[in-house]
DNA sequence: CGTTACGTTGAAAGCTTTCAAGCATCGTGG
DNA sequence: CCACGATGCTTGAAAGCTTTCAACGTAACG
C-alpha cells in the first residue's frame, strides 16, 4: 500500500464576526429540531466565535488534545486514521450541522484526525462549556448524546458496507449516501452536487485501492448510473443505484443542531 | 457468500432476585471509575431487576424497537447487522460491564441486532427512565455520552481495521483487543481465556470468508503466537501479536457503569 | 513549457473466496 | 455400546476479485 505524508497544515485561521445562533440559517432546514427560545439562548453563549479554515487544514489530530469544540456550518471535512506505515481509513465525512470533536471532550486524546476538504466555518466553542450544558440544560445534553449515537450509527453501517459488500455495491452505497446528506442539507443542484473528494479518498473511505476505485467508478459510469466530472456528481439512477448498495432507508426524524 | 437463517430466539427470560447495585461485583473492578453514594442510589433505583438469557438469544432485533435498555453482568453478547441476502457483520462484542441498547433508546427503530454468546445475565432498565437520569444527574449523563463515544472509538479502529488491514493483521488485532478487555474485567485464567466463538464468528467480525478465517488463524497457531483449542483462547507472545497487528495501545482511565 | 496532481488503463501478481471433501466431536436413539 | 446426524474445523484446488506495477493522458499553474 501506498505511503502518504500528511498534508501540511501551514494555515492560519481567521477570526471571524460570530453571526448569532438565532439567525442561523442551517436552523430553518426541517432536517433539524426546532429549539425552544432558551435552548437557543443557552448555545448561543456557549460560542465563542466562527473560524475560517483553508482547504487541507487540519482541525483536530491524531494524538493530540484539543480545548475546543465544533459545529461545521459551511463546506466538508473528514474524519480519518491511519496505521503507521501511512495506510489510511476515512472513518466519515462532516457535512454541515455536524457536531466535531466529541471524541475530544470526552478523552485526553483524539484517535482520529479531522481535515478539511473545502474552505469551511465552524462554529467554536470551549471544551470546558459543556459540563454546564450537561449541568444545566439536560435536553441538549440529551442531544449530545442523540448525536453521538447517530455517529455509531453510521459507523455501523460503514462497517457493514466495508466488511459485507463489494466494491460496487460498496460505492454505490457511500455515493446515494452522500446524495441523501446532501439533499436533506438543501445543497443539492438539479440532483447533482459538488464532490469535494478525489479518487484517493473514495478509496481510503471504501478501503479500496485507488486503481480499483477507478474501475469501479468507472462500471457504474458505464451503466450509466451516475456521472462524476469536475467536482460534480449527479445520481442517474437512483432506483438502480439503490437497488446495488442494498441501500435500506433510515428515517431518524430531525436532528439537533449545538 | 453463504447464507444463514436467524437463529430461532425460542428461549424463556427467566426474571430473577435482583442484586443491589451497591454489591455488584464488576464495580469492585479497578477498570470501573468508583461511584458517589447518591449516584449508586439513582442507578439503583433505574433498575427493575435482572435476567437470564441462553445462548443464542436475539436480545435486540434489527428493525424492531425495544422499551428496555441493559447492562450486560456476565456472559458475551455481540453485536451485528445484516445485509438482505443474509451478509452478516459483527460489529462489536459487548463484554460484562457493557451498556446495551442505547440506540433503541434514542431512534425509534434498533439498526443492528444484539445476541448472546453464552448464557448471559443482564442488568434491565425501561427507556423512559433514561429522560430522569438526565434531569437529575449530570454527571451519569455525562457518562452515557462518554460510554457512546467510548463505543465509537472501538468501531472507528474496526473500521481501520477491515478497510486497511490485511487478514492477518486484521486477526492479529481482534485477538489481541478481545484479551486486553478480558483482563482488565480480570477474567483471565493464566494468560488464555474462554472465547466463546467459533470461526464463522470471528469471519464476520473480520470480513473475511470462513475459508479464510481458518487459514489466517493457522498461520498465527503455526508461528506460536496463540493457541485455541476446546473455546479458550491463549497469546503465547503478545509482543509478536501487537507487532503483526500494529496494535497501539489506548490509554482511557476507568469507565463508568451504569 | 515543465511541473504537479489526478485520472485512466492493461497486464501480472497476489490475496480471498468459492467449491468440494474429509475429519472430528458430541449428543441422541436404537 | 455403537450408529447417525448435526456442527464445526481443515485442506487443496480453482476461480475471482483486488492490488500492484507501469505507463500514459489531461488539466491547471507559474
Amino acid at each position: 500500500m501506498k505511503r502518504r505524508q500528511t498534508e501540511a497544515a501551514s494555515s492560519r485561521l481567521v477570526q471571524r464576526h460570530a453571526a448569532s445562533c438565532e439567525s442561523c440559517p442551517l436552523r430553518r432546514l426541517p432536517s433539524f429540531r426546532a429549539f425552544a427560545p432558551e435552548e437557543l439562548k443557552f448555545v448561543s453563549q456557549l460560542k465563542v466565535g466562527e473560524i475560517i479554515v483553508p482547504l487541507g487544514h487540519v482541525l483536530l489530530s491524531e494524538g493530540q488534545s484539543s480545548d475546543m469544540l465544533y459545529t461545521l456550518l459551511e463546506g466538508w471535512m473528514y474524519r480519518h486514521k491511519s496505521l503507521t506505515d501511512g495506510r489510511r481509513q476515512i472513518l466519515n465525512f462532516a457535512l454541515p450541522g455536524d457536531f466535531i470533536g466529541l471524541q475530544s471532550a470526552m478523552f485526553k486524546e483524539m484517535q482520529h484526525s479531522v481535515e478539511a476538504l473545502t474552505e469551511v466555518r465552524l462554529c467554536v466553542f470551549p471544551r470546558n462549556k459543556l459540563w454546564s450544558l450537561y449541568s444545566q440544560q439536560p435536553g441538549l445534553a440529551f442531544d449530545v448524546t442523540w448525536l453521538a449515537a447517530q455517529e455509531e450509527r453510521m459507523l455501523d453501517e460503514h462497517l457493514l458496507s466495508i466488511g459485507r459488500r463489494t466494491a460496487i455495491e460498496r460505492m454505490a452505497y457511500l455515493l446515494l449516501l452522500l446524495h441523501r446528506r446532501i439533499a436533506q442539507l438543501d445543497l443539492l443542484m438539479d440532483d447533482g452536487f459538488e464532490l469535494p473528494l478525489n479518487q484517493q479518498h473514495v478509496a481510503d473511505t471504501l478501503g479500496l485501492s485507488i486503481v480499483h476505485t477507478n474501475k469501479t467508478l468507472r462500471k457504474l459510469h458505464d451503466f450509466g448510473v451516475i456521472s462524476w466530472r469536475k467536482r460534480t456528481l449527479r445520481i442517474l439512477d437512483q432506483t438502480k443505484l439503490a437497488r446495488v448498495a442494498r441501500f435500506e432507508d433510515s428515517h431518524t426524524g430531525p436532528r439537533p443542531l449545538i
